[in-house]
RNA sequence: GGUCCGUUAGUCUAGAGGCCUAUGACGUCUGCCUGUCACGCAGAAGAUCACGGGUUCGAAUCCCGUACGGACCGCCA
């Protein structure tokens, strides 16, 4: 390192072959363990923990804790009784000549430096600076580094040219809500933080650029959730003249590596699953399943469509077999059909098939011998194994509370090997889905992906419906990892699709005019995808949500004690972009 | 917008209607201590039990509301 007035060394250089030798260190005062006619002082830098010993102890009157401290003075060896082996400097300590005060802290610290993962989550990001002097949280920011590094060797080694794009840009009226700037400028007139770079990488198709990447920033004003925060970075990634398999290719080399890299868990090996969206639903009952619960849902509607049993009639009957579990005690049932009642299921039936062929459960008196042997042949049941039932009169009611079942069992039974990273890709997307509150069609995945046939054929809403798309996510443990599609770049195709949607056509010209007029000037075929960096991050340190990964994050309501944001603006400042904020109580 | 959980010294926490003049640990302060290493020992200070209302002879404890925090649903292509 380069001396300077501050260290002639980090505390990491320093061992036996300085012993004599005058050094200079800086860093904050760890402990003080005063024993009287000695004094030690651990000195902590950014590299490691230095012991320094002193018999003066008027030097350190008054010095707190966590105080910025200069301390100059001569490498010693310990005597062997007292190396410390826990540290790297263990076998030296310094002995202090001079001390000179950098910058006191507070004796009374908000929280010990040390368990400040214990803290409350607010109060360490109020004081992040200080959470950061932990070890075990500064650990997660340079693997972040780390990770950012790698990721953009790799875009550079597979031929991906960076590209940074604007981030005060236009409102876009699909997906998430938008933040807003206003402009000074414009009075009247807001910019808006972009919630991908979706628009500009397709315009830097037309532009030529065949292979775009951006760690790229993206804002979203919804709610947070443990894996959804207002903004993030996405490894945005954009390439023309490709076919869905070219991009999945790439999107399994990017996940692959950088989860073998950086984590000893077992990474699924390429190529990953592919799963189609209407399997993922029937199967897992969700689109980002988790393979490492090996629980599939398994469909009984039409062995028991003769049903007697009301809560089944006319309903799509989900069933789920666990094997080995039928001698657990009742309340171990009670809980599960208490959890299924907090997930808003009316009940959850289930049968233990006994040693003599037999069912045992609520539900066997409604079956008929036949509907008993169907249920057991079809679905490979074996003695002691249990069946459950999920039932609903519509089908992706069935299907979604069969997936929290089935996630619910894999907890109660940990059934989940956490040793796993497994990935899949799920693909063939619907272009649309039915939208029951506005009683039409939405998009259901993203408005430039390209369906699969041709769109402008499909007038009727029901085969709409049916139209698949070239849209796909990674999902890895039950974590949507990634989103992309090849995109649609047929000028009218794309205009159907969002006059489906319930645009008129002049709006689209106005809303998307970037890409409806760039279009017209020749437009690769292309397609790209948008890995989540800050999932990877939590997924590869088991973090519960991902403000663990972000450095500064909101508290999970959007606000930010530490600066004080979302703030209100001065008079003046109002003044001058022309805004009168009106305040309406009760809303 | 909704559901559920939470809020007790600087921090983490005990507490289940009278045992609370609120427990313990860490931290802080004072004193002692020449080999500790998240030193030790002795002592001290530090809490209107988030806020407002109610029930009760009596509330940290039960009920209602509010604020804040968290998880989830809605929302998030």
């Amino acid at each position: 390192m380069k001396e300077n007035i501050y260290r002639t060394h980090h505390c990491i250089d320093i061992d036996s072959s300085l012993v004599g030798k005058k050094v200079t260190v800086s860093g904050w005062v760890d402990t003080i363990r005063d024993h009287g006619g000695i004094l030690f002082l651990d000195l902590r830098d950014n590299t490691e923990i230095l012991q320094t010993v002193s018999n003066d102890d008027s030097l350190f009157v008054g010095l707190a804790k966590e105080s910025v401290i200069k301390l100059t003075g001569t490498i010693r060896k310990r005597s062997a009784d007292t190396y410390n082996p826990k540290l790297k400097t263990g076998e030296v300590e310094l002995l202090v000549e001079d001390l000179e005060l950098l910058s006191p802290s507070l004796h009374e610290l908000p929280f010990s430096i040390i368990n400040s993962k214990e803290a409350k989550e607010d109060l360490r990001l109020k004081y992040r600076y200080l959470d950061l002097r932990n070890e075990k949280v500064k650990e997660n920011f340079k693997l972040r580094s780390d990770v950012l590094h790698f990721l953009r060797n790799k875009m550079y080694d597979l031929g991906f040219m960076e590209v940074q794009t604007p981030i005060l840009t236009a409102s876009s009226p699909e997906g998430a809500r938008d933040f807003v700037v206003p402009s000074r400028n414009f009075k009247g007139k807001f910019y808006a933080l972009p919630q991908a770079p979706q628009i500009y990488k397709e315009l830097l198709m037309v532009g030529g650029i065949e292979k775009y990447f951006q760690i790229a920033p993206c804002f979203r004003d919804e709610d947070a959730r443990a894996d959804r925060t207002l903004e993030f970075y996405q490894l945005d990634l954009e390439m023309s003249y490709v076919t869905e398999e070219d991009v999945l290719e790439v999107g399994e080399d990017i996940f692959y590596d950088v989860f073998t890299k950086f984590s000893n868990k077992k990474v699924s090996p390429k190529p990953f699953r592919r799963i189609t969206y209407k399997e993922a639903l029937d199967s897992y009952g969700t689109d980002k399943p988790d393979l490492r619960n090996p629980l599939i849902i398994k469909d009984a509607s039409s062995i028991l469509k003769n049903t007697t049993f009301g809560p089944f009639r006319k309903s799509t009957i989900k069933v789920i077999v666990v094997p080995n579990i039928g001698d657990k005690p009742n309340s171990w049932f009670n809980e599960l059909v208490d959890y299924a009642n907090l997930i808003g299921m009316p009940g959850i039936g289930y049968l233990t098939l006994m040693e003599d062929g037999s069912f045992k459960g609520p539900i066997d008196k409604f079956l008929s011998d036949e509907e008993r042997q169907n249920l057991i042949n079809d679905f490979d049941m074996e003695v002691n194994s249990v069946m459950f039932f999920i039932a609903n009169k519509k089908l992706r009611t069935a299907q979604r509370f069969a997936g929290l079942i089935r996630d619910e069992l894999g907890r109660k039974l940990d059934l989940l090997d956490k040793d796993k990273l497994e990935l899949c890709i799920i693909k063939d997307f619907p272009m649309f889905e039915y939208d029951e509150v506005n009683k039409k069609l939405d998009f259901c995945h993203n408005p430039f992906s390209l369906p699969e046939g041709d769109i402008s054929s499909f007038k009727e809403q029901d085969k709409l419906l049916d139209l698949l798309a070239y849209q796909y996510d990674f999902v890895c443990n039950g974590n949507e990892m990634a989103s992309g599609a090849i995109r649609n770049h047929d000028l009218n195709s794309l205009a159907t699709g969002f006059e489906i949607v319930g645009y008129q056509k002049e709006e689209i010209e106005k809303r998307f005019s970037s890409i409806f007029t760039a279009f017209k000037y020749g437009c690769p075929p292309h397609g790209g995808m948008a890995p989540g960096i800050d999932r990877i991050l939590m997924l590869l340190k088991d973090e519960p949500n991902l403000r663990e990964v972000q450095v500064f994050p909101t508290s999970a309501s959007g606000f930010d004690n530490m600066m004080g944001s979302p703030s209100e603006l001065t008079r003046s400042q109002l003044k001058e972009l022309g805004i009168k904020i009106e305040v309406k109580d009760n809303e």
